[in-house]
RNA sequence: GGGCGCUUAGCUCAGUUGGUUCAGAGCACCUCGUUUACACCGAGGGGGUCGGGGGUUCGAAUCCCUCAGCGCCCA
């Protein structure tokens, strides 16, 4: 077999992932096995792959893949939903460029582009994730507007509203001007942004007098419905009981008194503007005041904005302030820093507006919830920090505004006969809506024709929280065999940005709805931010291309790269030197096996003392390391699990074990070592599979002829042995005699190739199991056992242990004592340290036997090495 | 304004209930090396009074108080 020299990334992973495809490995169907599942967080249609995606489901893919190899069957079901907001604004936007207006299409027209745009667009972003390597079914992809997902949405809205937990309110919503839409609280982004607060002076009605009100908008003084002031406020009494006039359109309005204001801001006089603030129309309400709503859906003025009508509220504001000024009403200005509210999608400002909305009532719901999490924790959230920010949230719920004035969405299913309030019926179907309209008017006549759909559609999220039901057709048909098999699913990875949009909410339906958590752990993983600590987005330009990183250093390389600094929770300062390194690690492997493929095998030459040992320390190191490695998985440390991975391969593997059994030069190997050393590399490949799963799989189809059941993806982890720790530590003092021999051979110049004579007086009675490794390694003649000092030697000591290399020129006596004079005083210091602890009575009482036996050990080691170290000294004398 | 969290080597971060292996890892840096798997490499090395101050304790990176700086969420 030839291997090449090189590792071509981008030929090996196309290959191995058309194999995987072609083999059905990714698919899942229940089966007697234990279930592993992960639902994917559905990305936008709208979406192309960005870093945060590259992480998220990098993540996503060491944990399937490496329950796949634990022998679960793993389903990891991909997706995408429909975001109604940034898909009909995208499609809007398309329209707008081949001259269409959206406004001179139908609902079934218009639909049907957003259509044509999602069939053409909609699936990039999982094509992208292909490349990544992630094993998805994608027999089971879902979109949020499949038929038979908004089924079950439309379900779950008419069953809630049943239940009595979805109202229709006449409320303050946040306004989307340029959406034309509202959205929920939680799609609002405060921004602080530099404004100018404007003293306007209103005249009282029947005096001469003004009152001085502050306010950053003067543009809504048209929809002004009273003026408040503070009974308490001295400076204001006189004005109790009086009217006031608005400049420009010179309304009369009532002058009320009310708490509430605060006396320190501004003038500490208020304009109430009931129409367009949310504290105002909750004085408007108490205060029984008119209410005047003086824009219009985009936010320009209708017709009570007298000569401004039809304009924009900012174009109104700078002209307005004009007006004011040159009539004489404008007091002053200040400079005014204040927060606005933005929307999300489309970073309209957003207008506080009154409207009829759906809302669904959350007290109830959240209570299971906010069990599972914070007490039960049937729910476990990774960092566990998160849970105080999960909490928050949850005991301050507000009720969930979920209609949206947007066409590309799922149709609220609410179907009006009359002009009043009341006069709808709530049903699946247009039929169902019919029998309970002739019920509930008594007029047996009506006819669909005489029922009018409402015409918003649902929030996004209202569907992507039934997500890990409605995968498996969970709300259709409950007792299906899918939802039974894979529901609860494990876990869940996801950005902490969106705890509360989806994680929360899918919390709240799965209880709701099957009366069992929908996961049982949550892995929010950190964002991804530049060197500059800026979160990567597409309008900053700072995030490098998916697809080209992954031209550049493999997919392998990428994800190697981005779990490596990628700590739980933690941001991830993303930097494409980690790419590098990723990359470089898989050509280490590369070589590594190479070296391996390379060697011959001779039948007949025994096995080396030093390679049989070499095999079982690394037996048991790799044991060790398994260990540690389930460890980081079960707190969801990924970055830590491929750490130790990394080492345990670099480190451990290539290093030491390698050089360790090599065969000289052109010669062979036994045939023991290398069956023993290709056992080990194959159990090394397997933990390393989840992380950079096509290196391992190229590598592991070459080790063999493979059949499709013998591929890696499908085989088996390691399984946990008992293991030698004796041999480990035994192996760590070899490390240090073998680093001891490496420094003085580099100080004085002497070349590995020329062999040198060793000697130990072994002091710490350390048995010599390891030592023809030593030997190996430190290319020596031999080890000479000795209880005398050698001359004309270079020495080093490891504990009291002292090491002898005979040097045939002359040894710089004064440099060796000076080296051995410095050692001295370092444990000397030690030495007292330790024993200053020691003669204190109240540690020695105090503290755990366990430490101060410790400390006694430390105590009896300097002791030691201090005798070896006199020794050395007068030897040299 | 309310709440939560962070501050450990040049950088990014570990450090579980205070005490064996507690001052660590990776990268970066410095020195040396064309040893025949790999320069995407190897061998060796330097570097931190754990943000400042105070306290509890035999003992504090770890617990408490306080100050400073930073971040996130909510209003």
């Amino acid at each position: 077999m030839n291997i090449p020299s090189k590792y071509d990334a981008n030929q090996v992973e196309s290959k191995w992932y058309d194999y995987w495809m072609k083999h059905n490995y990714f698919h899942s169907k229940p089966d007697n096995r234990e279930p592993y599942t992960i639902v994917i967080p559905p990305p936008n249609v709208t979406g192309v792959l960005h870093m945060g995606h590259m992480l998220n489901n990098t993540i996503q893919d060491v944990l399937i893949r490496r329950a796949r190899l634990q022998g679960k069957n793993a389903c990891w079901v991909p997706g995408t939903d429909h975001a109604s907001i940034a898909t009909e604004a995208k499609v809007v936007a398309k329209l707008k460029s081949e001259g269409i207006d959206k406004n001179d299409l139908s609902r079934e027209e218009f639909l049907k582009h957003a259509w044509d745009w999602t069939h053409e667009y909609g699936g990039v972003i999982l094509e992208q994730l292909k490349k990544l390597g992630c094993s998805c079914d994608w027999e089971r992809t879902k979109f949020t507007m499949d038929p038979e997902m908004s089924e079950s949405v439309i379900k779950v809205f008419v069953d809630l509203y049943n239940k009595g937990l979805i109202y229709r309110g006449y409320r303050m919503v946040n306004w989307d001007p340029e959406a034309k839409t509202t959205l929920s609280d939680e799609e609002v982004i405060y921004e602080e942004r530099q404004g100018l607060l404007y003293y306007l002076s209103y005249p009282i009605e029947g005096s001469d007098e003004t009152v001085t009100i502050a306010t950053t908008r003067p543009e809504t003084i048209l929809g002004d419905t009273a003026i408040c002031i503070n009974p308490n406020d001295e400076r204001y009494a006189h004005l109790r009981g009086k009217k006031a006039i608005v400049p420009l359109c010179n309304r009369v309005i009532p002058i009320i008194e009310d708490e509430y204001v605060d006396v320190e801001f501004g003038t500490g006089c208020l304009k109430v503007t009931p129409a367009h603030d949310e504290n105002d129309k909750n004085l408007g309400e108490k205060h029984n005041l008119e209410v005047i709503d003086i824009f219009n859906a985009d936010a320009t003025l209708n017709s009570y904005g007298l000569q401004y009508e039809g304009k924009d509220r900012f174009v109104t504001r700078k002209e307005i302030a004009k007006e004011l000024e040159e009539k004489g009403f404008l007091v002053k200005t200040e400079n005014h820093i204040n927060k606005v509210g933005t929307s999300e999608r489309t970073k309209a400002v957003i207008e506080p507006r009154l409207s009829d909305q759906w809302f669904l009532k959350m007290e109830d719901l959240v209570k299971p919830a906010i069990k599972a999490v914070l007490e039960d924790e049937e729910v476990k959230l990774f960092p566990k920090k998160f849970e105080n920010t999960y909490r928050h949230w949850m005991e301050n719920i507000r009720d969930w505004n979920i209609s949206r004035q947007l066409l590309w969405g799922q149709q609220i299913p609410a179907f009006y006969y009359g002009d009043g309030k009341e006069d709808f019926v709530v049903a699946e179907t247009m039929e169902d809506a019919l029998v309970l309209a002739q019920e509930k008017t008594g007029n047996a006549e009506l006819k669909t024709s005489d029922l009018t759909q409402d015409s918003d559609a649902l929030d996004t999220w209202f569907s992507s929280w039934l997500w890990p039901m409605s995968v498996f057709d969970g709300i259709r048909n409950p007792e299906n065999e899918e939802i039974k098999y894979y529901y609860p699913t494990n876990d869940l990875v996801t950005g902490p940005d969106i705890l509360f949009f989806w994680v929360a909410r899918m919390i709240i339906a799965g209880y709701e709805y099957k009366g069992e958590r929908p996961f049982e752990n949550v892995y929010l993983t950190g964002l991804v931010r530049d060197k500059q600590r800026r979160k990567m987005s597409k309008s900053l330009g700072n995030s490098p291309d998916a697809l080209k990183l992954i031209e550049e250093f493999g997919a392998d390389g990428v994800r190697v790269g981005l779990l490596l600094s990628s700590a739980a929770g933690n941001d991830l300062l993303f930097d494409e030197a980690l790419c590098q390194q990723g990359k470089g690690f898989g050509n280490k492997i590369w070589n590594a096996f190479r070296l391996i493929k390379g060697w011959d095998v001779d039948e007949t030459i025994e096995q080396p003392e030093s390679s049989k040992i070499a095999l079982e320390w690394f037996e048991a190191k790799f044991q060790q390391t398994l260990v540690e490695i389930e460890d980081h998985f079960s707190k969801y440390r990924l970055s830590d699990a491929l750490m130790a991975t990394y080492k345990l391969i670099w480190d451990d593997f290539c290093s030491w074990l390698l050089e360790m059994i090599k065969p000289a030069y052109g010669e062979a190997i036994d045939a023991k070592t290398l069956q023993g050393v290709i056992a080990i590399f194959e159990d090394n490949l397997r933990v390393l599979h989840p992380f950079m799963p096509f290196l391992t799989e190229e590598i592991w189809q070459f080790i063999a002829d493979r059949t499709p059941e013998e591929a890696l993806i499908v085989a088996k982890w390691p399984a946990q042995k008992s293991f030698d720790q004796a041999l480990i530590s035994e192996f760590e003092t070899a490390q240090e005699v073998i680093s001891g021999i490496r420094t003085i051979r580099k100080d004085k110049n002497i070349a590995f190739k020329d062999a040198v004579a060793f000697s130990v007086i072994n002091n710490e009675e350390v048995k010599p199991t390891f030592d023809s490794v030593i030997q190996k390694l430190g290319n020596l003649e031999a080890v000479e056992y000795t209880n005398e000092a050698v001359d004309g030697a270079i020495t080093f000591r490891v504990k009291s242990n002292e090491y002898f290399i005979p040097m045939s020129g002359a040894i710089d006596v004064e440099e060796e004592m000076k080296k051995l004079m410095e050692e001295l005083n370092y444990t000397e210091g030690f030495l007292k340290s330790v024993q200053k602890k020691l003669a204190n009575e109240r540690f020695v009482n105090n503290a755990p036997e366990q430490v101060v036996a410790s400390e006694r050990k430390k105590e009896a080691d300097a002791l030691a090495k201090i005798d070896t170290l006199k020794a050395s000294l007068s030897s040299l004398k």
